[in-house]
DNA sequence: CTTCGTGCAAACATTTTGCACAAAA
DNA sequence: TTTTGTGCAAAATGTTTGCACGAAG
């Protein structure tokens, strides 16, 4: 595929890996491991670092965004199809809420703050329904 | 001072100097090393472990918890007086955001997710007043 | 004598960077 | 020949644990 200046991109299976799972149909938070694991499981070789370098430049570019759930771990996810996130106390396990329900907060939170808002990023945290048919 | 039993508890200054900072007037979100530098600033020579133990048992007492703002770092606050936080995206100040606008949030998390919901945390993002003056 | 709080150092987990090489321009 | 994507290895950062010692019960 040719870019605006005509000019031929040299191939870079890795990066275009990356790219095509966090912007592609399955859309959720990946860890850098998850993504490496699931790169690799599509039949191609590559290292952690090229990943990283791979989240890094999408990020720059502003198309994902660094998420932290809690657990240690950085996610990064699309920028697009923005929704929140819920995990579970008890297992770990985090699901996805869609819609949102606050855009409409910011102006407050602006006048209480002094902050301009430009984003935010909401967590809830409760048990899932297979840990409380466990538990 | 006398527990429960009239026992004489073992004098535990660093602890207790954890202890205070984090569930006393100035209640924040603070990491692992600003609280050692405030310990040892309060004049109290202390280790970044015995501070790391001493949150590791507020946590397990249920009166502080663990709250991920992004920058790589946890960060502990005490559970009572719940609030947001808003992140500088341009210097990454952190400030508070006094009150809280989505307990009733929660009955439509569970009917999109299942999930029983039990707490939440929110962070919003913008620039700060100092950043826009600058930038 | 036993227990507990602490410091020191090391182990871990995760993220980030330096370097070299091969393939493509 | 120069540039770029990649792998390998190591550095950097932050969290957690093992061990020993000394002070308080």
């Amino acid at each position: 595929m040719h870019n605006y200046n005509g000019e031929v991109p040299r191939p870079s299976p890795v990066t275009d890996a990356v790219r095509s799972l966090l912007l592609g149909a399955d859309r959720h938070a990946w860890a850098l491991d998850e993504i490496l694991t699931e790169v690799r499981t599509g039949g191609r070789p590559a290292d952690y670092s090229t990943v990283f370098r791979a989240i890094s430049t999408l990020e720059r570019e502003g198309l994902i965004e660094r998420v932290e759930l809690g657990d240690g771990k950085a996610r990064y996810e699309s920028r697009q199809d923005h929704h929140e996130h819920i995990r579970c106390v008890v297992c770990g396990e985090v699901a996805e809420v869609p819609g949102c329900v606050l855009e409409e907060a910011a102006l407050s939170v602006m006048k209480r703050t002094g902050y301009r808002v430009e984003g935010h990023r909401l967590l809830f945290s409760g048990t899932c329904p297979a840990c409380r048919a466990i538990g």
